[in-house]
DNA sequence: ATCCCGGATGCTGTCGACAAAATAAATGAC
DNA sequence: GTCATTTATTTTGTCGACAGCATCCGGGAT
């Protein structure tokens, strides 16, 4: 039988908040360390671009900036931002402080079975095919971490660190991809795994907490595409 | 010689921006879990107080509600969020894992001086006076806090943390006014500094997230005016 | 008396307009 | 030609207004 379904009308999203989405979506995938990227948002235009006064454009930018993703200087106009290295550096201890507080609680609460699926995250990079599919490996590193704080069925947790993540996102990318730190990273993964397995909630924390901090030294001895 | 000095015209301080700290000052320091108070926000009333249009009032609620202080129904008005007592104990994990990473950082970045006047802070409080003014104990407490995530050099950890705080102001204070807990916390603060001035990374973490979770569960246990 | 329905009222979401500030352009002095 | 100054243009911050949805109120039917 032929159901008639409608959906009901997205009474939820109202202009300011798709426009927040819309924006936020532009940011995040536009490169904004490249040379000679235009940072300045102009809300005339952007009203003309999307067909809307600016009303409900400042409001979505109001948004923005309490998040971080642009600044707005009054009288001047709205910038998106730049993050500094030594901001990066920052975010990735906060992340760091995250996850390992997010591995500790997956050995209290998470089942054996979301456990073992960790393992199927890296299933498909047997040995050296790391290095092959370089760019799907760093999709899955990030699943892989995303999905440790998911496990700890704390939502404010999952919030903040996906947060963060949002901003690192780019950085993350480039840095995961570089040749001999994937080979580590993957070892590393394995072995957090198996104190989540073991329920070992110490051990568990120290290791992730020392993957991110390594991740932190790295950026910092290495990225200078940031200054 | 008498200098003619003014003060520069605060360009940085818009109406937005002072409608948003005002509203965000009277949100706070309102007891928003008060049986009968009024949670809804009537822009029209706000802008006859503010002596403005509703313009840079919504502007200024649209980043409150980013914030998480407020919540904007569509077509149905603006509202203060009262925090259930589930996301409570999510913000006192959360907590725990920023104030510990920071005790980390502590031992590895603040100089024994910093270390030192974290002593102070209690140096009021000999033996049995705790009881006897146990609202200037409940601010030391908040105040001792606070320094530890200060001392760890981390801004994005101070901002983080300052903004769980905010939302957990009236609750710790609540709780941590009750009489046999003040005794436990000031013997575990001893310890948290000593383990600060013996540089003993692993163990301040562990003492100041064991402090936190403890907080955790006495709010689980008691607290029963969040629901 | 209770429930349902329709009008009246009020409030929000969005808009276009205006003033002030900032930027760009143009004019003039040297 | 360069720099300073004035003028013109652009752009932001704020405002008042209007349409549309939500809520409240009252009348009528059962």
């Amino acid at each position: 039988m032929g159901e008639f379904k409608v959906d009901p009308i997205d009474t939820n999203y109202s202009l300011k908040e798709r426009i927040y989405t819309s924006l936020k979506q532009a940011i995040t995938v536009m490169n904004i360390y490249e040379d000679g990227v235009n940072l300045r948002l102009d809300e005339r235009q952007l009203s003309d671009q999307l067909a809307t006064s600016r009303t409900p454009i400042r409001e979505a930018l109001a948004r923005l900036e309490q998040e971080g993703l642009v600044r707005i200087v009054p009288r001047k106009g709205v910038y998106i931002v730049r993050k500094t290295k030594a901001e990066i550096m920052e975010m990735i201890i906060l992340w760091a402080a995250l996850e390992s507080m997010a591995a500790r609680l997956v050995t209290q609460r998470a089942s054996d079975a979301d456990i073992a699926a960790l393992r199927t995250i890296f299933s498909t990079f047997q040995d050296g095919q790391v290095q092959a599919h370089i760019d799907e490996y760093s999709d899955a590193n990030i699943r892989f971490h995303q999905s440790i704080v998911e496990m700890s069925q704390c939502k404010l947790l999952v919030e903040t660190a996906d947060h963060i993540f949002m901003h690192i996102r780019g950085i993350r990318a480039r840095t995961i991809s570089e040749s001999d730190r994937a080979a580590k990273s993957i070892i590393d993964h394995i072995h957090i795994i198996e104190t989540l397995e073991q329920r070992d909630a110490d051990a568990a924390e120290r290791l992730v907490r020392n993957h991110a901090l390594n991740l932190a030294d790295h950026v910092a001895k290495t990225v200078t595409y940031l200054e």
